[in-house]
DNA sequence: ATCTGTGAAAAGATTCACAGCC
DNA sequence: GGCTGTGAATCTTTTCACAGAT
């Protein structure tokens, strides 16, 4: 199947999958800088920090049209505004959390999740001692109220925090809800229809895939340069 | 650089980088199968429980060598031992978690690292408030016994869940005390001497590639078929 | 008939290297 | 001088398709 080639200077725009990945982390990196008041950046300081090489920076940036200037840079401020259009995050969505464990309890009292565009609106579990409970901005709520506040709060995207066992069950319900994107944190793999997003996350699944870089390290690598983290 | 074609049959092998990530995944579903006493699986039962062709599942498997048999498939126990003695984790490795915030508390208190070869064995924290409290299996100790603790215990990776503005300094410090896989919870992308291993996990980052998925659907795609989420 | 293992082809992603702008 | 944008080359990953084992 036949896709557009490079540089696209409207909005909305297309990237490829691991270009999207690595713009998340450009944009993290370009907030910090514009917390400190720097106004360009080169793809080469982008780079470095980064641990990529410059000439992917640049490919990366270029997906977007003409952002950068010769011999000066790619201006931080404009940079980070147009990323956040392209992510949607430039306006404030709401988003629910699904069970109320001590992980969703984590990540509802995480403060980091508005200033990415992210306002946790809502949670819902079973169990009676944890309804009425009271967590970052919001009031655990029984799982009969999940679809009338998923329309009246116009959400469309919920963090999964529920037990492995019944996951897929909570998917298919949150999806007949009108769920476009779930974030899943339970250690199963969801099947869901076309159209609908999933991100997993699973804890144990990284520390093995870290277990695995320690104990077979890539061949041909015997160097001293500082590396920066791979992707993630 | 060249690197060697595909199977291979002895201990510790490389694997593309991709195919270790679905590795993961093929045990989880794996260790699903061996609970409910099924013998074997065909690559094309695992593709579809997983979201990919059977080609590829095949591809994958075919790393460490002849583990399948035609007309019959995989063997759901033998695949599982060897799987984990891939990653190590076939015997139980001690990790330590830094910062007893919301999170690393939320961790501490998760079950399932240790049937996954982990255990969560020491926590550290800088905070009066937290240090002595009791969680998981461990007591919150203060970082002054950092170094001491790593090497009694002989722990190699580390869980890092330090606010973003201390997380590269403690980096440093816990590779100088010898740890050698940091699974990086702070948003923020570390800097680590080369043969140190970082994975990280922003959650931030994956609600916002979430965001992505939903507002710039993939072009060309318009069908029916139920599919399973994307790697992770 | 079912299912694996694997070359060969296709698609995707990264690196190189350099023309051209500031 | 420094820096971007981008074709061309290289490397990686996925898909195709089928020989051969059970």
């Amino acid at each position: 199947m036949p896709r557009g080639k490079q540089p696209n200077s409207s909005r909305s725009i297309w990237s490829p999958p691991l270009t999207v990945r690595r713009l998340s982390i450009y944009l993290r990196y370009l907030e910090e800088l514009a917390n400190q008041g720097q106004q360009t950046v080169s793809s080469r300081q982008l780079g470095q920090a980064l641990g990529l090489t410059d000439a992917q920076v640049r490919k990366d940036l270029a997906w977007f049209g003409h952002m950068g200037r010769p011999g000066v840079g790619y201006r931080v401020a404009a940079m980070v505004e147009q990323l956040r259009a392209i992510f949607g995050t430039d306006k404030v969505s709401s988003v629910a959390v699904i069970g109320v464990g001590s992980l969703g309890r984590a990540l509802l009292r995480y403060k980091g999740f508005l200033s990415k565009g992210f306002r946790l609106s809502a949670a819902f579990d079973v169990s009676p001692q944890r309804i009425g409970r009271s967590l970052g901005e919001c009031v655990v709520q029984p799982l009969d109220e999940l679809e009338k506040v998923i329309a009246q709060q116009g959400i469309r995207i919920v963090i999964l925090a529920v037990p492995a066992a019944v996951a897929q069950e909570m998917a298919d319900r949150l999806v007949r809800a009108g769920i476009v994107g779930i974030l899943n944190f339970a250690p199963v793999t969801l099947t869901v229809p076309e159209g609908i997003a999933v991100i997993p996350v699973d804890m144990a699944v990284q520390l093995e895939q870290l277990a695995y870089m320690i104990n077979a390290p890539r061949p041909g690598v015997s160097g001293r340069p500082r590396r920066r983290q791979s992707s993630g």
